[in-house]
DNA sequence: TATTGTTATACTCTATAACTATA
DNA sequence: TATAGTTATAGAGTATAACAATA
């Protein structure tokens, strides 16, 4: 078996310090390690939309909860600050993907709603986006990326 | 079988947009998630010791190497530009974790070495760091830790 | 009093490029 | 001319907290 890039590092571990057992490395160094390689390669798809990664998780919620969304639900969904959340919102309104509507029930409230214009363009995006997380996996074939799904879901159903 | 975070979002997908196969994101998802978890817990240690991500990776880098580095290695390396890798090194100097030393061979060049200070921290560090990324894991049997790093490593050699 | 969302402020981190010294 | 490393600048992104309006 050919070796990855953490191999040379458990190597140089165990020249520098036998004494520990760094196996733990070999996953979550591997995890992080493949986690940024494909950002890279994701990344490559938004930016030929003039995208951010978050741009993108902020549309794509909107789009696949398939209703309004409030900001607080948005920046707590998305693990970011509420100051934050404005920003990128005013972003994404002037470029006329998304809209705020008023609330009818709660009038401190509103409701941020994707435009034609955001539902086509996130409609695109999502193609290439996903096409682009396939040909990323092409390597493995189907039953290990069944494999590596059901790994990952494991640990998630334990710790998050 | 329990449900995750991933699981929620690829029904909701399958609601709005049933003619796409949203599959890869059920890897490419969850491994996204999994590391933004383990970062925030990998963070827990490194603020223990006052050390950045990248400062505890430049660290590790010259202890388990076993010799001086220059900066250009640890820039091309850590995939950081070289004007912040300067402004890293500085931070570590300033507080005696590391130090410069002339080159004898080029003048324009320098070696970055630990100092003793530098090697007790991270000798430290990596302990509870390794021991931090065991638990992390453990929800996981020794099994299912092997399949894991085998289908990662597998996506990496094809990948990197 | 508490909450929703925006705004203003300041901070961290970064890449870029200009720059010095040397090869 | 090219390269090693530092420094200066500017930009992106963020959290925090003050704020206004409403619950």
């Amino acid at each position: 078996m050919k070796t990855d890039h953490v191999d040379i590092i458990l190597a140089q571990w165990k020249t520098q310090r036998p004494d520990l057992d760094c196996s733990p490395m070999g996953i979550v160094g591997r995890l992080g390690r493949a986690k940024q390689l494909m950002t890279v390669r994701l990344d490559d798809v938004f930016k030929q939309y003039d995208l951010s990664n978050i741009e993108f998780d902020i549309l794509a919620s909107l789009r696949r909860v398939g209703e309004p969304v409030t900001p607080t639900e948005l920046y707590q969904t998305l693990m970011l600050s509420s100051g934050a959340m404005s920003t990128r919102v005013d972003g994404l309104v002037k470029r006329g993907y998304v809209e705020r509507q008023a609330s009818e029930t709660d009038r401190r409230s509103c409701l941020v709603t994707l435009t034609p214009l955001g539902v086509s363009l996130i409609d695109k995006v999502v193609e290439a986006h996903v096409e682009n997380e396939r040909e990323m996996l092409s390597a493995l074939n189907e039953d290990e990326q069944g494999q590596l799904a059901a790994l990952l879901k494991k640990w998630l159903v334990a710790n998050e």
